[in-house]
DNA sequence: TATTATCCTATAGCAATGATAGGAAATAGC
DNA sequence: GCTATTTCCTATCATTGCTATAGGATAATA
């Protein structure tokens, strides 16, 4: 699987500060309860995300997270490989010494595949995945 | 990762077995030399091509591995597919109505590269990646 | 009958995923 | 300063999949 649960819910999260961008800060739990994602676990899925700067957290009374930068800077791509760590469809591309011994053959194809995969991730804003109405939308709180 | 090393094993095979159409049956312990692989684990890459039909094997003197149809009818994503179980970037792509209720912000993106992914390596047929002339590469035995 | 080679079953180390738990540290309001 | 709130940090754990190894049963050929 290219992409786990955990990317996913950090793309989750990320929508979902888009969408109340403005609003300061949001605590955990409330993100938690509008995604039904466990607290415990989306927590370690923000430590990462904090980390790495997409988004910040404030602790205490009136804390929780915020994004960082303008929401309309944000890319799928972006979020998923801080989470994943890399959005590579096969391991050890970045070695071309030892394809080029191992696997002369497929070397060209998983470069391509590589690029495409990207660059349809990073041509994906995430405001393009928000939805500003959110009146009819069931799942909602 | 989309795709592991067994999937990449398999593919590998499915091309030397393609370079060498017409040869009659190939013995599992010449392709994993030729590829540089562990005979045991190719054996159990290899069961899985001949469960799902895309090779056969002869047991015995004279026997070994083939491939059941012409090379040139093999796709790269059909070999991926079979050794890998699904291409899909995602889990659970399949359950259309999760979706709509825990994700409906990325469900079509998660379709559109799901797509994206399966026509590209479904485009790529086995022969394309073969190497006709095997003189001047050094790794081939 | 001997040789060759696939087929079958079992095992094991390792890493990643997905998740849970408890408490420390910081912030705001009173 | 006290208290409630909320992030931050560390540790643990069960499950799964990957990668690989081992030993022997079964079948085909000469």
């Amino acid at each position: 699987m290219l992409v786990s649960t955990k990317g996913r819910y950090a793309l989750r999260v990320i929508i979902d500060l888009a969408e109340r961008e403005g609003e300061g800060y949001l605590p955990l739990r409330d993100v938690a309860h509008r995604q039904g994602i466990s607290e415990k676990y989306l927590e370690s899925v923000l430590k990462t995300l904090v980390r790495d700067h997409l988004i910040e957290g404030m602790r205490g009374k009136g804390g929780g997270y915020r994004l960082t930068r303008p929401a309309a800077d944000y890319t799928a791509g972006e979020v998923l490989r801080a989470t994943e760590g890399s959005l590579a469809p096969v391991a050890g591309l970045d070695n071309e010494e030892a394809f080029r011994i191992e696997e002369p053959r497929c070397h060209e194809m998983w470069e391509k595949l590589d690029a495409l995969i990207e660059d349809y991730l990073d041509g994906i804003k995430v405001t393009d995945l928000c939805v500003s109405t959110l009146a009819g939308n069931d799942y909602v709180i």
